[in-house]
DNA sequence: CTGAAAGCGCTTACAG
DNA sequence: CTGAAAGCGCTTACAG
């Protein structure tokens, strides 16, 4: 469409300005080139672009699932959502990947990095498993960003949240309460968010002097099912609070918990990590770790684009904090001293 | 690329036949082509190959939400899990668009549909408000389906559940265990979903000579709280049996119930729609309608697919059937015989 | 079955 | 500040 948009009487090259509106043109002309693209409801191909310039304003985001069961947990709405809104913003396209199945994975690691379709990709990793394609990422040469910690971080960019902090901060909050006999139901310990939860949870035990007991840690796999499970286990155990590696293992355990008659906050006290909302309601308020989910979409992206544009750069790591939201489900000290 | 292709001491052209694996070529010839691009590990530049065929093969997938709440509704997930591997398989790959304001939705329907970056765009659409990007889409000529029913069905392909005719099914198995009271939470009166699951609920009711009381029809918004609430308000009337348009509204809806102490189904049987997985882990086992929602992903792709192949034809409508799951909230007429 | 050549629609040094 | 020209890396009739 470019011959059409000569009807302004210029050269392709002129058009072509106008269009990305470089620095230098004489207001006449540029008024003049941008009527008629206005009339003519001009669309510049983006193929053509891509060829020509060689970066797409594309951006790929990788979910690798081994089960699509965690695609049901919210914490990846909202990250989508994040990253979505964000290329939006700055005119950049999101090509979704999903790889469930290994198959999968072979798949879109022998295909898309170097096709030149995608100027850099994002991916969502927190499982040995994953290191494999980050590392062929890394040896394509294209720009990544790692959502979550990689369990190899050296040299990779990444934006993550401050698991082993947060974790620290919920369990410390417990211990500021009064409670002596905190258990935790953890994250996979396949996964990197799973070892730092728990990791923060044993240093704030052991910083304030507190024994840890391994019969009061059970790993989950962040579904409700799982914290239903951990709890019925840790319910034969002698304790008075539970921090639960994830808002909806939390929502499992409370669902035991009142199983076996007892009550949150009076018996146990309880919190949780995400601060979903669609977990707000649950009758028994959660106090939880907030994590701010869009702002990871966003920083990823923010950071996959400057890396896109100026090429080599020292890997970044970006580390949000969090927000320990307190409600009613860890009780409060006045109760447990009355 | 291709120059270091003709290694294999071929023209450019052959080995693009090769690589698109054109029917006559020597097998001579295609074997040493073949071999010299495993070895060096040719990966035909995507941008050019759109250019020059003018096919991208790139779907984009826009979901319209008016409110960002709608996407932690599961339904989502599962449908985007089925476009998505349904592009892997066929080697397409999905640019996804989310259209959560006003804004989003002008830009991408002045950006995208003529850019020539999509082929065709699969866009989830049930409210009269999308209706605009719906036309933005035929009046552009590119090729596209709805998933859901549109407001303006005449000449746009879509591909949907029979929403009436499930819950026709639901609602006449309740009357078939003997209920008589049978009130609804719909859906959103704003969306087809809404409309035609309350259709099904009003034909089952009359063809058996039930008569149609507005007081037992609560209109909901599909999310947990909305059933709650409707819930709360119906108790005030006499009734047996609620067929609620949503798992999640049911699971809202029996929450009402067990805080006013009654009990599902002993008090109130409930039918729910779409058979959530993740709605399993209430303690409740939830009689449901099941949608085959990884199906819908899948058709829709390959109906739109079929549409950018073949340019022009017919207006196609696809109506998925889905299937009425018994388990225990609906009770059962032995129980209410007793 | 295969090659030479035109063309897809842009961008971008290079001159001026 | 603007134009002429080369080039981005493929595909696809057209001959042969």
């Amino acid at each position: 469409l470019e011959d059409i948009a000569e009807k302004a009487g210029v050269s392709r090259s002129t058009v072509s300005r106008v269009v990305n509106d470089f620095p230098f043109i004489s207001d006449g002309v540029r008024d003049r080139v941008q009527k008629v693209i206005q009339e003519t409801g001009y669309q510049p191909n983006a193929a053509a672009r891509t060829l020509a310039s060689q970066r797409s304003r594309i951006i790929g985001l990788i979910l690798p699932f081994s089960s699509s069961a965690l695609f049901t947990n919210p914490y990846y709405s909202l990250l989508i959502q994040g990253i979505s809104q964000t290329c939006n913003q700055i005119d950049y396209t999101m090509a979704f990947f999903l790889a469930s199945a290994k198959d999968d994975k072979k798949h879109i690691s022998s295909r898309f990095p170097n096709n030149g379709l995608l100027d850099g990709v994002l991916i969502q990793s927190e499982l040995q498993d994953d290191q494999e394609l980050i590392t062929t990422l890394r040896d394509s040469g294209i720009p990544h960003v790692v959502i979550g910690r990689p369990f190899q971080a050296e040299g990779i960019n990444f934006v993550n949240v401050d698991n082993e902090n947060a974790a620290y901060d919920a369990v410390s909050h417990l211990i500021s309460l009064g409670y002596k006999r905190i258990a935790t139901i953890t994250g996979p310990m396949a996964s990197t968010v799973g070892i730092d939860r728990k990791a923060g949870y044993i240093r704030a035990l052991q910083e304030n002097g507190i024994p840890v007991n391994q019969d009061l840690i059970v790993e989950g796999d962040f579904t409700d099912n799982s914290g239903y499970e951990a709890m019925l286990r840790l319910l034969s155990e002698n304790l008075d609070a539970v921090f639960a590696a994830s808002d909806v293992m939390a929502i499992g355990a409370i669902r035991a918990i009142k199983d076996k008659n007892l009550e949150v906050p009076r018996d146990i006290a309880m919190v949780g990590f995400d601060d979903m909302p669609s977990m707000q309601i649950s009758d028994t308020d959660l106090t939880t770790i907030r994590q701010p989910i869009i702002q990871i979409g966003r920083k990823a992206v923010e950071l996959l684009v400057s890396l896109i544009e100026n090429e080599n750069q020292s890997p970044v790591h970006i580390l949000l904090d969090t927000e320990l939201i307190i409600r009613s489900s860890c009780g409060s000290l006045k109760i447990k001293s009355v």
